[in-house]
DNA sequence: CCTCTCTAGATTGCATGCAATTACATCTAC
DNA sequence: GTAGATGTAATTGCATGCAATCTAGAGAGG
């Protein structure tokens, strides 16, 4: 069971299931290329197929899973190529973002990215000291997604956060840190770029927060594009 | 029925429905706020309420559609402020394909610019001599959709494309020509704004092209919001 | 005349059943 | 031994049934 735990309410089945699934997705629970059953999801959160479907369709349609016709839905092996595209094109939402924020962000909002920086700072320092990376990535990804969290909301417009989040759901997280982990140099850059990205927003000046956040985003695509593992073609039953 | 015609292959109803279903939402034919029912759409199409069911949740997990609980979808509608900010991620995006193509773009995919342009202009041309804006209003639409599909193609990347149509898809397209067919100056202008594109991208001029296609869609908005329709409550029944 | 309560009808949301399709293993022919 | 045909198990995709829920309207009470 993966229940969420919490008395369900009545037609909320669906939601529940789409939002934690598409969270374990997101956290590497399920390796790329995996079959996603819909009789494994239905038993999995004790409903009958017909949510467990709808889900799984839901999740295909946010661009998470593909549809193999008569076959069903797997977690989708995004391309090297498409990889590249999603980061190209998250550079230029979160630039503009960056840009947005800097002339509207609120003194609780700032001192919020400041807190996310030292938490970077945090596991820079906990890694150097030989923590397990497995441990310290949680925070890590804590870390990430309430300052890009607090930078979209920051910015004022919603529609840029959604769908800079379509485009999150297309990468699982785990793969940024998977690269990240084994190499405290470039740990350290991207500390220190986010340390660039909130003192340009905080000097309130736009266009340098733009140009940090592309500057930001241009490096981790590359360092993610160098440590692509190689695609294994998903098997058909499992 | 509102089948495509062609015989449907097993497997693709709920795609085919789900495509049917925005294409008409897209096109006005439901008005705002209009309450789609699993059974209407069932019946529209011949198929059982599952299928019927599985689209109008991909639609909303695709923002075209809403979804109030044992209620069931309607069709959203979209408040001045999220028009606003649909309009500003366009800009952004479509400025950033505009940009990448200006570097990309191959001598057929130009001409196909230029083909659009012309069709722009013809339309105008048939308004002036007063011509019934409704029938001119899908030609229009034809030109727009083309031009804007031919840029994204040049930029040659997807994830960018979209990213865009995604946003295209929580405005009825519908709402910009009822506010241009009535002002032929506006509409000028907005083929003028076209062949500006489209001019700098010939010239191989990025940061142009970029600057033209934002201006155009700044300009877009501003006509929009400015005409916007009272919000009227959509009734619960029907 | 207004407000609250109750009831009937409509609609969703989920469970279940079954035919169609597919993958995989086995068997046969050469 | 290999290529092709055949059978079986697994899985999807759609149809249907039913309980839970919601709306609207009638009727009672103030």
């Amino acid at each position: 069971m993966a229940d969420t735990g919490r008395t369900r309410q009545s037609g909320q089945v669906v939601e529940d299931l789409t939002t934690s699934l598409a969270e374990r997705i997101a956290n590497g629970e399920f390796p790329l290329g995996t079959w996603m059953r819909q009789a494994k999801v239905a038993e999995d959160y004790g409903v009958s197929r017909t949510p467990a479907s709808l889900a799984l369709s839901r999740l295909e349609a946010m661009g998470v899973l593909e549809r193999v016709p008569n076959r069903g839905f797997r977690v989708r092996y995004p391309s090297p190529r498409e990889i590249m595209e999603v980061f190209e094109v998250r550079a230029v939402l979160e630039g503009h973002a960056a840009y947005l924020a800097a002339g509207r962000i609120t003194e609780v909002q700032l001192q919020q990215l400041w807190e996310q920086v030292a938490g970077f700072r945090r596991v820079v320092e906990m890694i150097r000291e030989g923590a397990d990376s497995e441990a310290v990535g949680a925070p890590w990804r804590h870390s990430y997604s309430t300052f890009h969290q607090t930078l979209f909301e920051a910015a004022g417009n919603s529609q840029l956060h959604e769908a800079a989040e379509a485009l999150y759901r297309k990468l699982p997280r785990k793969i940024s840190w998977r690269v990240l982990r084994g190499d405290p140099r470039s740990l350290t850059q991207h500390a220190d770029e986010h340390e660039d990205i909130t003192t340009a927003i905080e000097m309130r000046d736009g266009a340098k927060a733009r140009q940090s956040t592309i500057a930001h985003i241009e490096a981790a695509r590359e360092l993610i594009i160098a440590h692509l593992p190689t695609p294994e073609p998903g098997r058909t039953r499992g």
